[in-house]
RNA sequence: GUGGCCAUAGUUUAAUGGUAGAACUGCGGGUUGUGGUCCCGCUAGCGAGGGUUCGAUUCCCUCUGGUCACC
């Protein structure tokens, strides 16, 4: 049986609904994957993903690398047992740390190299990006970036370490999840034209190392599935150019990464234009980052997108951000697409977060205990805020899913 | 009972003879291929009374409350 099965095209917006076969289960897309970094999905066990019907989790490279290990987890039978999640994970190379931990670095400094708001042109051709370290006793740590890999250090205690294409893909073979990511350099938007077209330029050579490496795979008795990832930035050539060469390597899906997409959805959208067109249908395709508001999945799922995921669910569930669906009026409060659980007027409402929500939080408990929960910073407000929005994005990519295979997404859309 | 010291925002505190600054709390906003991290706004104060002074949160007196020492 082939990995991915594209079962129906949306006949007015191209949406596309389909299935990923894995040896740990199938996943229905267009499909939204909690994030749980460092083998768990903050806040939750495997008995409550179990509960929500996640298809499917991510895990971190970066993070599972410098902890426990690769070699731990890999002893412990991998990923799946160690955590006790028999069903399909993915997970991330670690090339979006480099940029990521680079960023939270030069907050700390007062650095401006990248301003995700207001863009400004900074020579970062020559400027390595400062990295890791969240600890200021390694001020000064900088993130190197070769052809052969990046050197950078843990933002756990300081210490050196090493990523190429190889280890990264050789890191991911032990963790042995279902869908694995190839070692990229995500560019920051604010780089130059020149120094994106080399970290661009060094990403495919990146892909191509990353592909020979995992062909020699053979850790598992189950198939591991290795995506591409097409970077570029903002500039439509660049994005084209990418589009194509990962296109060409023998991937079993297509990412779209970069600082922009997930962040700035217009640019993600316009990005999608580009690069849709020049990117295999049979093969799944993977929005990286999405999902920051509900409506970014729709936004994607209408140009093409089939998976992303996004850490904002269980980040906002853990500072009492909630999702509200449109229809969840009925004398509820609330303003936009989401309420704040730890604002006063929660204080005394005796409802649900959502009336309409079929989660096991809104089925139990109403405002008002979830706002004693979080003024108190008891943990169990935050478990129940996750599973909420866990559930919200979940049960949106089923209804979502439902109305492509029916001709209906347009008017779902609209809804 | 006597003597000393203290009293500034809900809390802990800073400065000042020309109407007070911060931290935490509180209220609200933000959050990318995850830091339960972090960031940004806002609200809020001179214990009471009297005196000196153009003007007192500041100097003086009394009261009230607290605290320490001694008896």
């Amino acid at each position: 049986m082939s990995f991915f099965e594209l079962q129906h095209i949306d006949k007015k917006t191209g949406a596309r609904a389909g299935v990923m076969h894995t040896d740990h289960g199938d996943i229905e897309t267009p499909c939204f994957m909690p994030v749980g970094t460092q083998a768990t999905v903050k806040t939750l066990d495997s008995q409550d993903l179990e509960n929500l019907g996640a298809p499917i989790i991510l895990g971190n490279t970066y993070h599972l690398h410098l902890r426990p290990g690769e070699d731990l987890i890999e002893k412990s039978g991998g990923l799946h047992k160690f955590m006790n999640w028999p069903h399909p994970i993915l997970t991330d190379s670690g090339g979006f740390q480099v940029f990521s931990l680079g960023e939270q670095k030069n907050k700390k400094q007062n650095v401006i190299l990248s301003d995700r708001r207001e863009p400004k042109d900074l020579d970062s051709s020559t400027t390595p990006l400062r990295g890791s370290a969240q600890n200021d006793k390694t001020q000064g740590a900088l993130v190197k970036i070769t052809d052969d890999g990046v050197e950078f250090r843990s933002h756990i205690d300081g210490s050196k370490h090493f990523f190429s294409p190889e280890s990264a893909i050789e890191i991911q073979h032990k963790l042995g999840a279902d869908i694995i990511m190839a070692f990229d350099e995500c560019t920051p938007d604010s780089a130059d034209e020149k120094y994106t077209r080399e970290a661009m330029v060094r990403t495919h050579a990146w892909a191509k190392r990353c592909v020979i490496e995992h062909q020699k795979n053979t850790h598992h008795d189950y198939r591991q599935f290795l995506f591409g990832i097409i970077q570029g930035a903002k500039h439509k050539d660049l994005r084209e150019e990418s589009a194509k060469f990962i296109s060409a390597l023998d991937f079993d899906g297509i990412a779209i990464g970069g600082e922009s997409i997930g962040y700035n959805m217009e640019a993600t959208t316009e990005i999608l234009d580009w690069v849709m067109p020049l990117i295999p249908a049979d093969k799944p395709h993977y929005t990286m980052g999405v999902g920051l508001d509900p409506d970014d999945l729709l936004k994607v799922v209408a140009h093409g997108a089939d998976m992303f995921d996004c850490v904002a669910p269980t980040r906002l569930a853990r500072h009492g951000m909630v999702y509200l669906s449109p229809s969840a009026g009925e004398g509820v409060r609330g303003s936009g697409s989401r309420l704040n659980l730890t604002n006063a007027t929660c204080a005394t409402d005796a409802h649900p977060i959502d009336d309409t929500c079929q989660c096991h939080t809104c089925q139990n408990y109403s405002r008002a205990y979830l706002h004693h929960l979080f003024m108190a910073q008891e943990i169990t407000g935050m478990r129940l805020a996750t599973i909420h929005n866990i559930h919200y994005m979940l049960n949106l990519m089923r209804t979502a899913r439902q109305a492509i295979l029916e001709d209906k997404f347009e008017t779902f859309l609209k809804n």
